[in-house]
RNA sequence: GGGCGAUUAGCUCAGUUGGUUAGAGCGCAUGCAUGACACGCAUGAGGUCACAGGUUCGAAUCCUGUAUCGCCCA
C-alpha cells in the first residue's frame, strides 16, 4: 500500500505551515457586512499582561475563544476575534525596574521618567511580539490586522474622552482619602495588589492618662496596638457608648503620651468591642480604615505621620512631662516602632506587651508592607448621585454600580455559571469609589492640568485667556476644545486629543522662565498673571483603560471620521457575543466594562460572560513561579503539538472552579510538562491513522453529499446505519457542548465517536468490504471523515486541515467550511440498539477467548441461542432476526463462525455466556475449573442483584409509587436475571 | 469574618431534572508484532460515591450538620 501520510501524525510538519494558510487566506479577518446581528459573532480578547510570557491559564482560555470563534465562524456567522495585550501599569513598570537595578544597579531616579517609560516600552515591544507569536502557536484565529495595545494612540484616545465625560458629569473628582500605599514604588495600589502574610507580632498595651482626673475615674485608659508608633497620629480614643466601666468618662480628654496633645474619649458602637482587650481603642484616623471610618463619623482630625517613602513627617513629635520627643525621619513601622516603645518604656506607660498574630498586608509589586497612607487622588464615583446620571443612550441609573448592577440582574449581560453572578452584584453593591490615580511613570497620564496664576490673578480672566491663546493661530483648537473647572484647585481638562496636544505645549512653554513674547504681546493677560500650567503627574490605574476596551478596540469615540472600517466595527461587532475569562477580574474588570459600556455608549459590552475553571497542579496549588510548577504552553506544542494541547485542556474544562492537572520535569528537557498532554497526542494520532486508513481504501472515491448518503441508507447494512447514526448524534452532542460552554463533554463526544464507534468498530467491520471494494462503505467512511473533520476543527484546528487536505472534490479549507448539521433521517434508535447488542455478544466471547487463553488466529465455534419470550427488543423485531442481521459483525470481530438456534442444545464441553436473553455456547475450549470459577463469579452476582430486585418488587410502597416504566423495567430484568442464573446453572455450570 | 467550590477506582475526572448492575482516560494485570495506528489492539481486575443524620417507595444526586482541601471577597 502507498500513502502519502506518514504513520505518526506530526504536528511540527503541518502547523505552521497551516497558519500560515490560514493567514493568507486572511481568514480570521472579521469585516463588517450586512448579515443581521444574529449571525455575527464577536469576541474580545481579555487582554493579557506584557508583564510576561502567557501561560497555561492563558491557554485554557485561548482555547474556549478559539472554539467558539471556530464554530461560529463554520456556522456561517461574521466572526471577530479582537486580539491585544495590556500595559498592565505598576505590574510591568515594578517588573522592569527590578530587572534594570538586577543588571544595572540603577534606579529609576537614576534613568528618570523618560529614560525609564522608553526602557518598559521596549520590554512591552519584546514581550507583546512574545505573547502573539504565542497565540499563534495554539491556533488562535484572532484578527490579528486589529491587535491593540492599552497605550497606544487609539486606546488613548478613548481614555481621554471617556475621563473628559466622568469629568464633566462630576463622576471624577479627586479627594483626600486613605489608600493602600506602597512605600517603596511609592504609588498607591489597589486593593488587589495587596497579599496577606500573617506576621508574628506584639499586641502592645499603652497607658493615656487619662486628664482632669475626678473621684472614681481611673488614671489611665489602657489601649492595645499592633502598631503603636501610629500613636503619635492618635486623635481619640474610643469606648463602646454602653460600656459601664468607661461611660461616664464618655466627652472627657486623655492626653496623648510623647506628643501631649489631649484628645477626647469618644463613644463609638462600631469600632469598639467592648468584650475584646480593655474595651478601650485608640483611634487614629490617617493610619488605619476603620479609624478613618470613625473619624469621619466624629469629625476628628486627620493627623498623617508619613512621608511618601515610608519615614516620619514632621508631625511626630511633641513635648509630654516637660520633655521634647522627635521622631522625624525614622523609618516608621520599625525604627520610629521602636523609639515609641523604648521611650514609653521609660515613661511606665507600657502596662503589657503579649507575642500577637496578625495578618499584614504586603504589595504585591514590592513585597514590602502597605501603609495606609492618606493622599489626594483621583476617583470614580460608583455611588448614586442626586437626581442619578445619564447613561448614553439617554436613560438613567441612580450610579455607575447600580447601572452595572442592573444590567446582570435583568438579563442582558448573562454570567455562566450562574454562581458568579452574586460575587460580581455583592461586589458592585458596595458602591465604594474606585480610586484611579496611581503615582507612576507607566500608564495614560491623567488628562487634567491645573493652571496656576500669580498671586492676586483672577482666575476668569486667565480662562478667558487660555481660550484665546487655543483658538488662536498658534493651535487653532476648535472653540470648547477645553473646559475649566472652578474647583478648589482649578483644572483645566482637554476636550479632545487637539486640545489635549495643544495643552501639554503650552504647559511645556509656560514653565519656562517667561511666556514667549510674541503670546505676551498678543495676549497681555498671560502675562500680566504668569500662567502657568501643569498636567497632574499621576497615572490612570490600569483598569480604566481596560474597562473600554471592548469600546476602544472597535473605534470608539471616532464618528465616521478616520478609519473607515474600524467606524464600521463598532455599530457591527458591539455589544460583542462572549466575554470568557477567570473569576478574580469579575469585579474589577468585568463590572467595570459593562459600566463603561453603558454609561459611554449605552449598551452592556457583552450579552455573555463565561467564567472558566482555573489551572492548578497536582496538589491543587496556583502555578506560580515562585513554587516552580508552572507549565509553559509553548513547551507543549512543542512536545505534544497545538491540537494536542488543546484538545487536553478542553477535556479537563468542567464546571467546577478548579483544574488539576499533575505537573512533572521532563527528564530530557528539564521542563515541566504533564502526562496528561499524552491524550490529547494519542487521540490526534489516532485520528491521523484512521484518515490515513480511509483514505488510502478510497482512492477514486467522491465524498457523498448528505442526499446521496440519505437515499443510499434505504439499503445498506445495520453497520453502516448505525455508524451514520452515531455521527450524526455526535453533531446534536457538539452543538450543544459548545453552546452552553460545555468543553470535557465537547472533547469527550469527539473521542467517543471517532475512536470508540469509528475506529474500534466501523473500521474493523469495514475491513473485510473495503478489501472487496464495497463501494458503500467507501462513500460512508469517507462522509464520516468529511464531517468529522468539520467537527473536530474548533478544537483541533491543525490536524483537521492538514487531513483535510487531502480530501477529494473539497473546495476550500475546513475552517471555512460549513459546519456538519443535525440531520433528522441519520438518526436510527434500532440501530444503535441491534450494535450495542452485538457488541456485548462480542465482547463476552472474546472474553472467552481470553480467559480460555486460546490463540487470537484460531477460529471459534459459536453458538447463540436466543429466547423470544422475555426479549426485551426496541421494537418488535423478533430477536432470531437480530442475532442473523449482526451475525456477520459478530463473527468476523469475535474470530468465530457463528450458528444462530433457537433451541439448540448446549453442546458438550461448551462455555457459557448470556448476553440479554442470548445465550452463548462457545464449543470446545471447556476446562471445568475455569469455567466453574467463570459461572461462580457471575453466579453471585447475579444471585445479588435478584435478592435486591425481588425485594424492590415485593415492597408493596414501590410498585405503587414508582412510575410504571420503572417497575416494569425491573421485572424484566429481574426476569432475565433468573433466566441467566438458570441457564448457568442447568448449562455448562458445576 | 462573608461567599463559593471540591471530596466518586491508585491518579485526573464524568455522572443533564432522584429510577435498572455508578462510567471514562491514565496507571495496573494478562494476551497480541493482526497490512491504519505499540502514541496501538483485545480482555480483565479495581469503588461502603468524605462522614453523620434526614426527606423519599427509591439518594452519588435533594436537605441539615461535621471534617478536610482549595478559591474569591473583606
Amino acid at each position: 500500500m502507498t500513502t502519502e501520510l506518514a504513520p505518526q501524525y506530526d504536528p511540527k510538519a503541518v502547523e505552521s505551515r497551516i497558519y500560515a494558510q490560514w493567514l493568507e487566506a486572511r481568514a480570521f479577518h472579521g469585516v463588517p457586512d450586512n448579515r443581521p446581528p444574529e449571525r455575527r459573532f464577536s469576541i474580545v480578547i481579555p487582554p493579557p499582561n506584557v508583564t510576561g510570557a502567557l501561560h497555561l491559564g492563558h491557554a485554557i482560555n485561548g482555547t474556549i475563544q478559539d472554539v467558539l470563534i471556530r464554530y461560529h465562524r463554520m456556522k456561517g456567522d461574521n466572526t471577530l476575534w479582537m486580539p491585544g495585550t495590556d500595559h498592565a501599569g505598576i505590574a510591568t513598570q515594578a517588573v522592569v525596574e527590578k530587572r534594570i537595578f538586577e543588571e544595572e544597579k540603577k534606579s529609576r531616579h537614576d534613568l528618570g521618567k523618560e529614560g525609564l517609560v522608553q526602557r518598559i516600552w521596549q520590554w512591552k515591544d519584546e514581550y507583546q511580539t512574545r505573547i502573539i507569536s504565542q497565540l499563534k502557536l495554539i491556533g488562535s484565529s484572532c484578527d490579528w490586522d486589529r491587535t491593540r495595545f492599552t497605550l497606544d494612540d487609539q486606546c488613548a484616545k478613548a481614555v481621554r474622552e471617556a475621563f473628559f465625560k466622568l469629568f464633566k458629569d462630576g463622576l471624577i473628582f479627586r479627594g483626600l482619602r486613605l489608600v493602600n500605599w506602597d512605600t517603596q514604588l511609592q504609588t498607591a495600589v489597589a486593593d488587589d495588589e495587596i497579599y496577606y502574610e500573617t506576621v508574628q507580632g506584639q499586641l502592645t498595651s499603652i497607658r493615656y492618662p487619662v486628664v482632669d482626673r475626678r473621684d472614681g475615674d481611673p488614671e489611665f485608659l489602657i489601649v492595645a496596638t499592633t502598631r503603636p508608633e501610629t500613636m503619635l497620629g492618635d486623635t481619640a480614643v474610643a469606648v463602646h457608648p454602653d460600656d459601664p466601666r468607661y461611660k461616664h468618662l464618655i466627652g472627657r480628654k486623655v492626653i496623648l503620651p510623647l506628643v501631649g496633645r489631649e484628645i477626647p474619649i469618644i463613644a463609638d458602637g462600631l469600632l469598639v468591642d467592648p468584650k475584646f482587650g480593655t474595651g478601650v481603642v485608640k483611634v487614629t484616623p490617617a493610619h488605619d480604615p476603620n479609624d478613618y471610618a470613625t473619624g469621619q463619623r466624629h469629625q476628628l482630625p486627620q493627623i498623617n505621620l508619613l512621608t511618601a517613602d515610608g519615614k516620619v513627617n514632621g508631625n511626630g513629635k511633641g513635648t509630654f512631662g516637660g520633655k521634647e520627643y522627635d521622631y522625624t525621619g525614622l523609618k516608621f513601622a520599625t525604627v520610629a516602632r521602636q523609639k515609641v516603645l523604648e521611650d514609653l518604656e521609660s515613661l511606665d506607660l507600657i502596662a503589657e506587651k503579649k507575642p500577637h498574630e496578625h495578618e499584614v498586608g504586603h504589595s504585591d509589586r514590592s513585597k514590602t508592607p502597605i501603609e495606609p497612607y492618606l493622599s489626594e487622588q483621583w476617583f470614580v464615583k460608583m455611588g448614586d448621585v442626586e437626581g442619578g446620571i445619564t447613561l448614553a443612550d439617554g436613560s438613567k441609573a441612580s450610579g455607575l454600580a447600580q447601572a452595572a448592577i442592573d444590567a446582570v440582574k435583568d438579563g442582558r449581560v448573562k454570567i455562566a455559571p450562574e454562581r458568579y453572578a452574586k460575587g460580581y452584584i455583592d461586589w458592585l453593591s458596595q458602591k465604594r469609589d474606585w480610586c484611579i490615580s496611581r503615582q507612576l511613570w507607566w500608564g495614560h497620564q491623567i488628562p487634567v492640568w491645573r493652571v496656576r496664576v500669580n498671586s492676586g490673578g483672577d482666575i476668569q480672566r486667565a480662562a478667558a485667556a487660555l481660550d484665546k491663546l487655543l483658538q488662536s493661530q498658534y493651535f487653532g483648537v476648535r472653540p470648547q476644545g477645553f473646559q475649566i473647572f472652578d474647583s478648589p484647585s482649578n483644572y483645566v481638562l482637554g476636550l479632545d486629543p487637539e486640545a489635549n496636544i495643544a495643552l501639554g505645549t503650552i504647559a511645556q512653554m509656560s514653565r519656562a522662565p517667561g511666556i514667549p513674547t510674541e503670546w505676551a504681546m498678543e495676549f497681555p493677560d498671560l502675562a500680566v498673571m504668569g500662567l502657568r500650567l501643569d498636567r497632574d503627574p499621576d497615572v490612570l490605574d490600569t483598569w480604566f483603560s481596560s474597562a473600554l476596551w471592548p469600546l476602544s478596540t472597535m473605534g470608539w469615540p471616532a464618528k465616521g471620521t478616520s478609519d473607515q472600517a474600524q467606524d464600521q466595527l463598532l455599530p457591527y461587532f458591539y455589544p460583542t457575543s462572549v466575554l470568557s475569562t477567570a473569576r478574580e477580574i469579575l469585579s474589577l474588570w468585568v463590572a467595570r466594562m459593562v459600566m463603561f459600556g453603558l454609561y459611554l455608549h449605552g449598551e452592556v459590552p457583552f450579552k455573555q460572560v463565561y467564567i472558566h475553571a482555573v489551572i492548578q497542579d497536582g496538589q491543587g496549588r496556583p502555578m506560580k513561579k515562585s513554587l516552580g510548577n508552572g507549565v509553559d504552553p509553548v513547551d507543549i506544542v512543542d512536545s505534544h503539538g497545538a491540537d494536542a494541547l488543546r484538545y487536553t485542556l478542553a477535556s479537563m474544562i468542567t464546571d467546577t472552579q478548579d483544574i488539576r492537572l499533575p505537573v512533572v520535569k521532563d527528564k530530557t528537557t528539564g521542563r515541566n510538562t504533564s502526562p496528561r498532554f499524552d491524550v490529547g497526542r494519542n487521540f490526534a494520532n489516532k485520528i491521523w491513522n484512521a484518515s490515513r486508513f480511509i483514505l488510502s481504501h478510497t482512492v477514486d472515491v467522491a465524498v457523498p453529499t448528505t442526499e446521496e448518503i440519505i437515499s443510499l441508507i434505504q439499503n445498506v447494512d445495520i453497520a453502516d446505519r448505525w455508524i451514520l447514526a452515531r455521527l450524526n448524534y455526535t453533531v446534536g452532542l457538539v452543538d450543544e457542548s459548545i453552546n452552553h460552554f460545555r468543553f470535557a463533554p465537547l472533547a469527550a463526544a469527539l473521542y467517543e465517536f471517532l475512536w470508540n464507534d469509528l475506529c474500534d468498530w466501523y473500521l474493523e467491520i469495514a475491513k473485510n468490504r473495503l478489501r472487496q471494494k464495497d463501494r458503500t462503505v467507501q462513500s460512508i467512511l469517507l462522509y464520516c471523515l468529511d464531517k468529522s473533520l468539520r467537527l473536530l476543527h474548533p478544537l483541533m484546528p491543525f490536524i483537521s486541515e492538514a487531513i483535510w487536505e487531502k480530501l477529494p472534490q473539497r473546495t476550500g479549507p475546513v475552517i471555512t467550511a460549513p459546519f456538519p448539521q443535525v440531520i433528522p433521517q441519520l438518526a436510527s434508535p434500532q440501530a444503535e440498539w441491534k450494535i450495542a447488542l452485538a457488541q456485548e455478544i462480542t465482547r463476552k466471547i472474546r472474553d472467552i477467548r481470553n480467559q480460555y487463553n486460546v490463540d487470537s488466529k484460531k477460529i471459534l465455534d459459536v453458538t447463540l441461542q436466543p429466547e423470544d419470550a422475555g426479549w426485551v427488543g426496541a421494537d418488535s423485531t423478533p430477536a432470531q432476526a437480530v442475532l442473523a442481521e449482526c451475525q456477520g459483525i459478530i463473527g468476523s470481530l469475535s474470530g468465530s463462525v457463528l450458528t444462530i438456534a433457537v433451541a439448540a442444545p448446549k453442546p458438550a464441553d461448551a462455555a457459557v455466556a448470556i448476553v440479554s436473553n442470548v445465550q452463548i455456547f462457545v464449543a470446545g475450549v471447556i476446562d471445568r475449573e475455569v469455567e466453574m470459577q467463570r459461572l461462580a463469579k457471575r453466579r453471585a452476582e447475579l444471585e445479588r442483584f435478584i435478592v435486591g430486585n425481588r425485594a424492590k418488587l415485593a415492597n408493596e410502597a414501590f410498585v405503587s409509587k414508582a412510575p410504571a416504566k420503572v417497575v416494569e423495567g425491573l421485572k424484566a430484568q429481574l426476569a432475565q436475571q433468573e433466566s441467566e442464573l438458570a441457564a448457568i446453572a442447568g448449562g455448562g455450570g458445576p
